[in-house]
DNA sequence: CGAGCTCAAATTGTTGACAGAATTTCGCTT
DNA sequence: AAGCGAAATTCTGTCAACAATTTGAGCTCG
């Protein structure tokens, strides 16, 4: 069972410009609801129609950006609702995957969410205003539980399809003032529970800290603008 | 539920051998396992390779097919293992689902699952030994309250991407002599919760359920062979 | 001055052909 | 006769060109 883990990369053109793309959405590059011309994106990574429109479908699948026959693909533009309905199921997901966390996590990757947390810690007491590279952070201790929650098929969903959609919409919403904080502590818990393998006391403590991170979404947008680009043909 | 409702349908050649594909597999006419050559594929359709290559793209993306670079394409063989990472995941957002339904659905919905879980009951009745028809019923149980959650992402999730998984997988294990008559008080019940609008007993009662169903097929595949072809590449 | 129509340009959907990798076949050696 | 290795075949990855649809600019007309 090769797993080619050192050797060679045998890499398709298709795979590069994925990831190539998804990069360049993730990080905000290209604005949600912005018209994706094939030829365009051709011409950018010097690949041709075949290939890139292959990535495209991919890239459909993990809804990073919407498709309508005949009229081309967009940058994915999230309305509050679709956004809202995106935290419901990562509550569902991650209380799953915490749960799970808590029986099958080994000893070193639990000392590493142990210092991850330190580090948060003294980045938070430096500079409490930029709650900006806290957002990576947070998403950060919740991507190591779902690669070790044992669970391959959760870990997928979450790491590759889930979490490039909240980095796409963490530049969106900053916390509210004291939101940091309260979530720092919030991991810690979730971290001790881990550490006592309380399989269900961690599931709720993610799943309330998940629904917190929701309701700081919603109060923020309460009567904010839905984003408005090119969503139209999301659910007929 | 064909979508495009009324005009015209704007279908390309790609979404047509997706569906009859995913259809093929997902019946059982092509077996777990089996290698599936672009050439071949070509020509039964009828298209050529490129529409089909997209096509694979997305099923790869549903999980029903697994790639290698320069090796193509095989029908899914899902190990215990797997499976079983099938149900947690299943478990959870199904859990969720279910939730939401005990706030969303319409009183026709509920009227529909009621009238359906009755054709249960007399069917189980008949014919005690064929829970075959009773496995598709129990997804349609569980497809219908997907789709009246009210939650977009989450519909979509299940309905295009997990019980297709499912109903392959349907075949292979029939269920223990007894538990088709317990599934079917189970689903009473969860449509009582839904009916008093409980969303938190609905979610209870949906996790356990789906969690007897694991257990069932955990018991059953206790020495089982794992399903043998192919899924070497699956988590490197 | 704006709404609607027409036609041209650009874009998407699709195809067939070529290059390189993987698999199979066949012959050779021991 | 069995195992190994090399050549041939098949298949995947990629590209450029053609067909069909959409977009948008310019014009006409109310």
């Amino acid at each position: 069972m090769a797993a080619n883990g050192s050797s060679i990369p045998p890499t398709t053109l298709s795979d590069q410009v994925l990831e190539t793309l998804q990069a360049a959405i993730v990080e905000g590059e290209l604005e949600p609801g912005q018209r994706l011309r094939e030829p365009d994106l051709s011409k950018r990574f010097g690949v041709s129609r075949g290939p890139l429109r292959e990535a495209l479908r991919r890239l459909e699948s993990r809804r990073l950006i919407t498709t309508a026959p005949n009229t081309g693909a967009r940058v994915v533009a999230l309305s509050k609702t679709q956004l809202l309905a995106l935290y419901d199921v990562r509550e569902a997901l991650e209380g799953m995957t915490c749960r799970l966390a808590a029986e099958n996590i080994s000893e070193e990757d639990l000392a590493g969410l142990s210092t991850l947390l330190d580090q948060h810690e003294t980045e938070l007491e430096r500079q409490d205003g930029r709650d900006y590279f806290r957002q990576e952070g947070d998403l950060d201790f919740h991507f190591r539980i779902a690669m070790a929650c044992g669970n391959s098929m959760l870990s997928t969903i979450l790491c590759t399809d889930h979490y490039q959609l909240m980095r796409l919409y963490r530049y969106k919403f900053s916390a509210s003032p004291g939101r940091p904080a309260r979530a720092l502590r919030e991991h810690r818990r979730i971290l001790e529970a881990l550490y006592e393998r309380d399989g269900e006391l961690a599931e709720i403590l993610m799943r309330r800290h998940i629904r917190h991170a929701r309701d700081n979404v919603a109060t923020l947008t309460e009567a904010d603008v839905e984003t408005p680009a090119a969503n139209a043909r999301n659910h007929p």
